[in-house]
RNA sequence: GCCUCCAUCGUCUAGCGGCCCAGGACGUGGCCCUCUCAAGGCCAAAACGAGGAUUCGAAUUCCUCUGGAGGCGCCA
């Protein structure tokens, strides 16, 4: 296996027909390292042969969240390369091509079974208990017959001709070879009614005319895998090495996540959207590492990867063959560990659009302050606004019930306010050096307890319970603002007393 | 129903015959730290699905069963 060092040629080859979402993110990920790591050539192609599914915005979503993420491709339909074009519907001729070659050496057939037949059929083979499958019926036309038939212009598919017998081997890097009996495989469709190739047929010429090395997909194709080894071989081609990449289950473990399920988890703040965990406060450097490590593992204890990390550790024999159930709460995880990580000014424009989604006008240099206070205590972009908030406002309005602490009395919290004014607008500045000892003195002085007592500055000067620490949250407000606001809270305090 | 794949703590996993009465991480519980929320530190509970076989020795190899998953479209 140590074949994954030499240049690959691989590609991830998703349908526009919905969103990417973690699996699709996950398979495209792993091309990516393994073409990065080796050298070689990661390519984007575009399988949009259905028109009933194409959907129009799906390209783009899918370009955006494989950025989004970090990754990005050498050949692509938005970039060009010389094995292009790079969407499938732009080379249907192609597989018409492929496909008369078939028939004309006797591995493919034209069939002109009605939908309906078909229909009845497998309805009668389901009866019956059989596994559905098609039943040759047009198997036997001679060619010549048949051909008359197309020329007339009869409605055809094109089937490949599957052997009747016999037992057919296939080999998956990473469970080995697999034999199954030849009757198992169907005639499949492999050029529908009007005139598309399906992935069977497509893909399979694709990955030949690019010269693709590895396939790594999703394990949804390993049933199939013997007959695009079928197709591959009735056209004397050379076969790519074989990556299935394992499933990923719902949380529960039981099953593949559902349209429903995938609704319900956004309320939790979860989802298996690329585009949606960008909007949920998820960095990509997070995702990244979370998703490398379902199905992938590099040694037993190293955990936090960056991409380029990835890039350098990633290799195909640590791949996991086991379907894996989705854990978001460690994705939580990878996503604090991840923006605690990030340089200041960074994290201080990541953090802006949720800032401003809040309705909150933010600047630059504010932002770039208060970043290394909010990286400590937040684990997703989104917790922002919530824990600084505060620092656009230019008043806060905090509520009598907040100012008020655990253990005192109204009269007392007035009282601590009254006195830290007075401390701290003796102080040329405040600060962790200067106005944090001297008010750690007052505590002691006072006989409370210092969450008393910074707890009442704290809603005075943030008007919120939570919130960044207290000194450095006050040195960045300034001292003007900070006593403006400790004063309207014993005002406060003094008029709610009475 | 048929075919195929998979099988270590709740979850993601390390393990590729002796280093394993199984290691790491998330989560959970406890303690410490602490101006809030977090973070961090320490500790704890927690797994080789079952049964056979091979072997001096098996989580690791083989078989059976069980459980789980995927597929069986003129979708990809």
């Amino acid at each position: 296996m140590s074949d994954d060092l030499q240049p690959v040629r691989v590609r991830f080859a998703p349908s526009p027909t919905g969103r990417l979402h973690l699996g699709g993110g996950r398979t495209a990920l792993y091309n990516y390292l393994l073409a990065k790591k080796t050298g070689g050539t990661f390519i984007l192609r575009i399988e949009d042969t259905d028109k009933k599914r194409y959907v129009d915005s799906a390209e783009k979503e899918i370009i955006d969240g494989l950025h989004w993420l970090g990754i990005d491709w050498d050949e692509g339909p938005d970039k060009g390369g010389p094995d292009g074009p790079y969407r499938q519907s732009e080379r249907k001729q192609i597989y018409l091509d492929v496909a008369e070659k078939l028939i004309e050496q006797g591995d493919a057939y034209y069939c002109f079974c009605s939908p309906e037949r078909l229909k009845e059929m497998k309805e009668l083979q389901q009866q019956r208990k059989e596994f559905p499958h098609y039943d040759g019926c047009c198997r036997n036309i001679p060619l010549e017959e048949a051909k008359r038939r197309v020329a007339a212009g009869e409605s055809y598919v094109i089937r490949f001709k599957s052997p009747q017998e016999g037992t057919t081997t296939v080999k998956d890097l990473l469970r080995g070879e697999m034999t199954i009996d030849n009757r198992q495989i169907d005639d499949y469709i492999i050029v529908k009614s009007d005139g598309w190739a399906l992935y069977h047929l497509a893909a399979m010429v694709d990955d030949h005319l690019m010269r693709i090395t590895h396939v790594i997909r999703g394990s949804e194709w390993l049933s199939t895998l013997p007959l695009h080894h079928l197709i591959i071989k009735a056209l004397g081609w050379n076969e790519p090495v074989w990556i299935h990449l394992s499933v990923f289950l719902k949380p529960s473990g039981k099953g593949k996540m559902s349209k429903r399920e995938s609704a319900d988890l956004l309320k939790d703040g979860y989802s298996i959207f690329l585009t949606d965990l960008k909007d949920l406060g998820y960095i990509p450097e997070a995702v990244t590492n979370w998703i490398s490590l379902m199905g992938w593992s590099f040694d037993d204890h190293t955990e936090i990867f960056q991409m380029e990390d990835l890039i350098r550790d990633f290799s195909l024999e640590h791949l996991n063959p086991s379907p894996a159930a989705i854990n978001f709460t460690k994705l939580d995880f990878f996503n604090g560990n991840h923006i605690r990580r990030l340089a200041p000014e960074d994290l201080a424009q990541r953090m802006k659009p949720f800032f401003e989604q809040q309705g909150y006008e933010t600047d630059d240099a504010t932002l770039l302050k208060i970043a290394p206070i909010v990286q400590e205590h937040i684990g997703g972009l989104d917790e922002a606004p919530n824990m600084a908030g505060f620092f656009f406002k230019d008043s806060v309005q905090p509520s009598v019930e907040d100012l008020i602490q655990k253990g005192l009395t109204t009269e007392q919290c007035a009282e601590i306010a009254s006195r830290s004014y007075t401390l701290l607008s003796g102080l040329p500045e405040i600060n962790t050096r200067i106005g944090e000892p001297e008010m750690r003195d007052l505590v002691v002085e006072m006989g409370l307890k210092p969450a008393q007592v910074f707890g009442v500055l704290r809603v005075a000067v943030t008007g919120q319970k939570v919130s960044t620490p207290l000194f450095e949250s006050m040195e960045i407000i300034g001292k003007e603002k900070v006593l403006e606001r400790i004063k309207s809270a014993e005002i406060l305090l003094r008029s709610s007393n009475s």
